[in-house]
RNA sequence: GCCGCUAUGGUGCAACGGUUAGCACGCGGCCCUUUCAAGGCCGAAAUACGGGUUCGAUUCCCGUUAGCGGUACCA
């Protein structure tokens, strides 16, 4: 580290902690992505924690796919990624802890009575349901010696809880609300207690790790009461919590499969730009304030607080995604986006190592500068791109059947193959004049040369304007493909 | 049911007691034009509803409605 180098704070300590229950979806990249441009502006840490103690639904192999999701995204961290599952003995700890302290009890409750929804039974009272709520065998007694107790929380009757959230402001908490929420699971043959539950080891973690800020979604708002408690009745004080609003689908419920691709590892898949995402998911829930929505990732990271996000939940809104991918596609530096091309072309196997560097890279570059414009999505270099970058294409049947409906076409394209062929320079306004001379030669608007020509030498009807797709294919592939095109005139 | 959060055009955000309520996506039209994009210009489109407070409410308060979240030995 250099003398010039802003030393890291000490003082900001963020986390995000997925759980391996599903792929990385756009909601949990979002709330990754909040995390880390606030670390990364203050110049804090961020870590990565997988929240995994729920062995029955937890599946360790997609831990993998949401460190792509994430890489992908440009969002990496400083520490971890640490696992829940290997930290049992701290939760573990802290659950007898609670105990020793009369902060939590031994509930020998068979499970299945919190299962069911007997704890607002009909005709109860607003008294008498938060009793049932609350665990009514507070310090109760096993029913028969081998009922294995789960340890649960003593939540302090009546009294508020109150904390302080950076996007919600102060909140506050009626205390009789909260159920003694269980800590411990009950253990299995020859343990004292089971695995923890989510509320004992977040707040744990969070301890241990010194998390300045907690910042996740607005789902876990009802939760931070509890773990205030759990804070207190720990000794420790609580950290700054900051809950960004939920992420929804086009109808306005919480965004789901039914409402297209959530994951995030398929926006990677469908070809759009890491950066472009990026951006697109920070708008959403967060403003900068004014009017700018092009952000780059430096100028994200200049603007980025947690005072500008919003309070709302907010509709996913794919074409605007598909806005700020195109957005990216023409805007960003071509040697930014040449790598990404290249990504995808070897995906599709039409990459050539010649345009890796020296004249092959000038013309890459070129040929992809060229053809930006009018791509969507990065998979469109391999398709209706094609014969820019390899002499084995199709031609569209409905581009020909458009563009070649003239009889004087096959002819007229011979004479033009000709004509390019005779070329001395091969540039722009040659091809022009050329193609321009054998059309009025022809007797036909130049329009029409244009886009049966267009057709020939990349075989759809969209492309970039004639003459420059000329140049960049060069005078032999055109004329070769001229003469391929219309293999019976002429010869 | 109970507890909580939220409420500006179709969508994402601005306006944080005084603006002709602004920007962007999307949508419609025009221009450009060699296909298709891009780009330029123009346009339609919003303060959920009802009460207060105030000289003045999008903004503050209350209620209603709606949406969302929580209410698990899930996270």
């Amino acid at each position: 580290m250099t003398d010039t180098a802003k030393p890291q704070n000490p003082n900001v300590r963020v986390r995000f902690a997925p759980s391996p229950t599903g792929y990385l979806h756009v909601g949990g990249a979002r709330t990754a992505l909040f995390n880390w441009l606030f670390a990364r502006k203050e110049q804090g840490t961020m870590i990565l924690r997988v929240e995994d103690t729920d062995v029955e639904r937890n599946k360790p192999e997609l831990v993998q796919g949401i460190i792509d999701g994430l890489t992908w995204l440009g969002v990496d961290w400083d520490e971890g990624p640490f696992y829940q599952s290997q930290r049992t003995e701290l939760y573990q700890a802290a659950g007898k802890a609670l105990l020793a302290s009369g902060n939590a009890f031994l509930c020998y409750c068979p499970a299945e009575r919190y299962a069911g929804g007997d704890h607002a039974e009909e005709g109860a009272g607003p008294a008498q349901v938060r009793r049932v709520v609350r665990c009514s065998c507070r310090g109760g007694q096993p029913s028969s010696p081998d009922t294995k107790p789960a340890v649960r929380f003593k939540v302090p009757v009546g009294g508020t809880t109150k904390f302080y959230d950076a996007v919600f402001g102060e909140r506050e908490f009626s205390n009789d609300e909260i159920e003694d929420f269980v800590l411990l699971r009950s253990g299995k043959e020859g343990e004292d207690f089971g695995q923890a539950m989510y509320q004992l080891s977040v707040v744990v973690d969070d301890i241990d790790m010194r998390i300045t800020h907690v910042i996740r979604g607005a789902d876990h708002i009802s939760n931070t009461p509890k773990q205030v408690l759990l804070y207190r009745a720990l000794g420790k004080e609580p950290p700054i919590f900051a809950h960004v609003p939920l992420i929804l689908g086009p109808d306005k419920s919480r965004l789901s499969k039914r409402h297209g691709a959530t994951d995030v590892n398929m926006y990677r898949t469908e070809g759009f730009l890491p950066e472009a995402f990026r951006n697109f998911l920070s708008l959403l829930g967060w403003s900068p304030g004014g009017d700018d929505e092009f952000l780059r990732t430096s100028e994200l990271l200049k603007r980025f607080s947690l005072e500008g996000v919003s309070r709302t939940n907010g509709v996913f809104d794919r074409a605007k995604l598909e806005w700020f991918n195109t957005q990216y596609l023409q805007k960003l530096p071509i040697e930014d986006l040449l790598p990404e091309v290249e990504k995808e072309l070897k995906r599709s196997g039409l990459w050539k190592e010649a345009w890796a560097s020296g004249e092959g890279h000038a013309w890459f570059s070129k040929a992809v500068d060229l053809l930006r414009p009018r791509i969507r999505l990065l998979p469109d270099f391999s398709t209706w791109s094609r014969a820019f970058f390899s002499d084995d294409f199709e031609t569209d049947a409905a581009a020909k059947a458009k563009f070649w409906k003239d009889e004087k076409v096959p002819t007229l394209l011979s004479q033009l193959a000709d004509a390019l062929a005779a070329l001395p320079e091969w540039n722009h306004d040659a091809c022009d004049h050329a193609a321009r001379k054998v059309a009025e030669d022809g007797g036909v608007k130049a329009g029409l040369l244009i886009n049966a020509t267009r057709v020939a030498i990349v075989g759809q009807a969209v492309a970039p304007p004639l003459f420059d797709t000329m140049v960049v294919l060069g005078q032999e592939r055109v004329v070769r493909r001229l003469r391929d095109a219309v293999p019976n005139v002429g010869k």
